[in-house]
DNA sequence: CCATCTTTGTGCACGCGTTCACAAAGACAT
DNA sequence: ATGTCTTTGTGAACGCGTGCACAAAGATGG
């Protein structure tokens, strides 16, 4: 039993890199937005900056997944949205279980790109039992205890766990003995799974804390470079020390 | 006005790279449950298990804030916790403002992380009237009006975009006019924010897709590689292909 | 059919991040 | 004090990702 590596093993799968992958999302919503705007083909260079990158990466990114494009021309773009969506195994349909619907896993259920993006939300499952039938998102909550039956019935290779902390560990060992290969982790705990289960994980506070350290080191360049925008770099507020409450093991975003 | 990049500059600051920037919030969490247990010291190798990261790689992301640990002994946790939190800019109080209180917004703004990790939630904001005064995580939602204002007087520095994607783009610009210089975005558009202003985006619709790239790839495998679990790699739902619904605009995680 | 112009696809070089492997440093026992 | 044992801190090698810059490919007009 592997202990959880977060991210994709660095192995290429199929000889796509990583990193391309993770940007082909990113390329599909911006074709996708221009073909509804009915827009026949575009350029590496206008395609890259609806995506907000750059244009050369974009071209190699495409290279990866064969010659789509048509040299003094550009992408067609229907093509290129089918082709991507293809790639990322969107021309089916994935069902997807969320466990844990406190008020971010009511948040998840309710998003609407969902359906449309090739995920369908196959159940809402919770551990209270008082939230059992209840309907969230048009669905009626599920109790844990039919996790395994759910997952099996619907044939869920997606999970989304949603829980505190606390429980992430235990939802996941019965998602993953359930039969689930891909779980997109919203608690902030680091989850075991066995090899050929792939996590990613989705971390609010690390993301603002990330934030704090550039934010905290353009406060401290104040006396050397002049911010473009006269009101950056604010002094904020004064610094306190005994910072650090009880909250080891607090929810991701969770009813507090 | 440069076009947003979401990531850092690739230039690291103060020395330290970013990717470890972006570790150091793992090993906080991991040294803080550490913490409260009452555990004294650890080793790297402990600490790197407890936070998902290779030892080798702990110890050198450390050796770039100082020669914190003993050798032959380990690390005072205690004296990491601090470190750390003084590296990442956690022992200032943070004010935060989040911008769009759908499900999403109130689901963060119930998130009880924020105050005991440096961050304190200054205001929500959203652009229903209807919404304006009403308690959300017992705060009074405020109206988009009051935007400028609630920047300035609480000299909040993060925000949190919330919106669906229309109105992302032009909440950014209002943040940042008013002295915002750190961007937590949730919409899943690309936002162009002047130099000297951090954006960083979580995208639910990007990870999901990820997962079924790999998910897909391993449904391929099939023939090949038996999966260690009996039970992994299932067929899946059965294909289908007029998928690509009209979302362009499709709030992040929003009310539907 | 040829010249020109646009835009793709990619070879190459560079830099960042990861990992190995080991010397230096200190604790602890004798 | 000296030796042993543990664990850190880091030099060095490697591999991935990025971006430049250009040749190849095709469209388009004369």
């Amino acid at each position: 039993m592997a202990t959880g590596r977060t991210h994709r093993p660095a192995t290429r799968s199929r000889g796509i890199p990583e990193a391309t992958v993770a940007r082909l999302p990113l390329y599909l919503r911006a074709l996708t937005a221009l073909s509804e705007r009915s827009v026949p083909t575009v350029s590496s260079e206008e395609l890259a900056t609806a995506a907000g990158v750059n244009s050369a990466k974009l071209r190699k990114d495409f290279s990866y997944l064969g010659s789509y494009g048509t040299r003094g021309v550009g992408y067609d773009v229907e093509y290129l949205v089918y082709q991507i969506s293809r790639e990322l195994g969107l021309t089916q349909d994935w069902p997807v279980v969320i466990v844990g619907i406190g008020n971010l896993g009511a948040a998840l259920a309710n998003y609407g790109g969902f359906a449309s993006r090739g995920f369908r939300v196959a159940a809402l499952i919770d551990a209270d039992p008082a939230m059992a039938g209840k309907p969230v998102a048009g669905l009626p909550v599920r109790h844990t205890d039919e996790l395994e039956e759910i997952v099996t019935e619907n044939g869920v290779s997606i999970g989304v766990i949603a829980t505190p902390a606390g429980a992430a560990q235990q939802v996941c060992d019965r998602l993953v003995a359930a039969g689930i290969t891909s779980i997109l982790n919203f608690a902030p705990t680091v989850l075991s799974v066995p090899d050929g289960v792939d996590v990613r994980k989705v971390d609010l506070s690390i993301e603002l804390q990330i934030l704090a350290f550039h934010e905290q080191r353009k406060a401290g360049d104040e006396t050397a470079a002049v911010r473009r925008t006269g009101t950056a770099g604010r002094p904020a507020a004064a610094a306190r020390e005994g910072r650090k409450g009880p909250d080891g093991d607090v929810p991701a975003v969770m009813p507090a």
